[in-house]
DNA sequence: TCATACTTTAGATATATATCTAATTATATA
DNA sequence: TATATAATTAGATATATATCTAAAGTATGA
């Protein structure tokens, strides 16, 4: 299920007269007509609401002469709120790992940025190149060390001068973590890659 | 839980910027300034959308130095979606049986409306006044039986010669249910009743 | 104490939407 | 065929809201 199914099926449950017309029909069918009368609301504003509880499949209809009765369709009711679960805490990984292909462009980055002996020479402008360098960088940090604030500079003096700067992007942008003036390395997954910026 | 406070869960829920950070925060603690390089927008749209989610207690802050750290708060996410499909299908029984203590109006309603011989002398006019009526009327079908339209018409015409009107009446307060001009009675849960009525 | 960096507030704008009335369509019945 | 009933569509209005820019607030650090 995919984004905007998850924001059709929220929306269509986030005004309280359509919860009140599926509490209605928890008990069975009613019709258009008794609905507009429960509810003291005008036959068009129900329709209204029944298309968009429809569109979000949490209804379905059936006509009889003149009268159109609806009823809940429990199922997607249960299993859109498990959908907007299992997007939030699960489906993320996946979703953002996308593919990237672009080894070429790291590669030129590192030739071009830094120098033989491992220095930068300037931080890059461009967005997507200085995340490269940025990363190039952080990858020599040892995951699960807390390192104070001198000794990420420390880290930071023999590739830059402007260790506040690249300090302070190392953050920003997420590669590391920061508390109480102790500095950690995050998981790679929280890092920002270009590719997950829209 | 209210209505309103499933409303506000559902309403946190239908925007796709705000999935998309939650969706981001599902692997950790993320800044409001990453967020809106993430997801390319300004730091105020952020905020405001960070404001939506903690009024929703979807999510967490924590402030370190300058810098507000968000983080899911993963059990309301969970609690709200089995409030809301609680509030749907279990909790609409009780909400609706309110009390209903004005015996004395049904019974001056049976005494006036109908006659010693049980014949309906006219329709009432009043709206709580005919629901009393219909529903005595109604209360000596059947449950669980099938009629024909001619059997409704033969089981009203003692009570009153405008057996179409109050055949109809039947359906359109949801005292009786019709399909393919097969009529049967509804659970009583599903009439009308004039407390129900806002 | 001044400048910096992150956040929030204020205000503006454009879009979405909940509701109504009036008109139209659809179906059934006399 | 004409009438009645239920539903839908069209159009109007008022409110809500997602987003932005600009300004103000707040905490840090030199």
């Amino acid at each position: 299920m995919q984004l905007d199914k998850i924001v059709a099926y929220h929306k269509a449950l986030s005004d309280p007269t359509r919860l009140r017309i599926l509490l209605l029909l928890s008990r069975g069918e009613v019709h258009g007509h008794a609905l507009a009368e429960k509810l003291n609301l005008s036959q068009p504003t129900v329709t209204h609401h029944a298309a968009k509880l429809r569109e979000a499949a949490l209804i379905q209809e059936r006509r009889d002469k003149n009268t159109v009765y609806f009823k809940l369709n429990p199922e997607f009711i249960q299993s859109g709120s498990e959908a907007s679960l299992k997007f939030i805490f699960a489906k993320g990984v996946e979703e953002m790992e996308e593919e990237s292909p672009e080894h070429s462009l790291k590669e030129s980055v590192l030739r071009n940025f830094f120098a033989k002996d491992g220095r930068l020479r300037q931080i890059p402008a461009q967005y997507k190149k200085k995340l490269i360098a940025l990363q190039y960088m952080v990858e020599k940090l040892e995951p699960g060390v807390v390192y104070s604030e001198k000794e990420i500079n420390e880290f930071i003096k023999p590739f830059h001068d402007d260790y506040a700067t690249i300090r302070r992007e190392f953050i920003m942008h997420q590669f590391m973590y920061r508390e109480n003036d102790k500095y950690e390395l995050n998981p790679p997954e929280l890092w920002t890659h270009w590719e997950n910026v829209k």
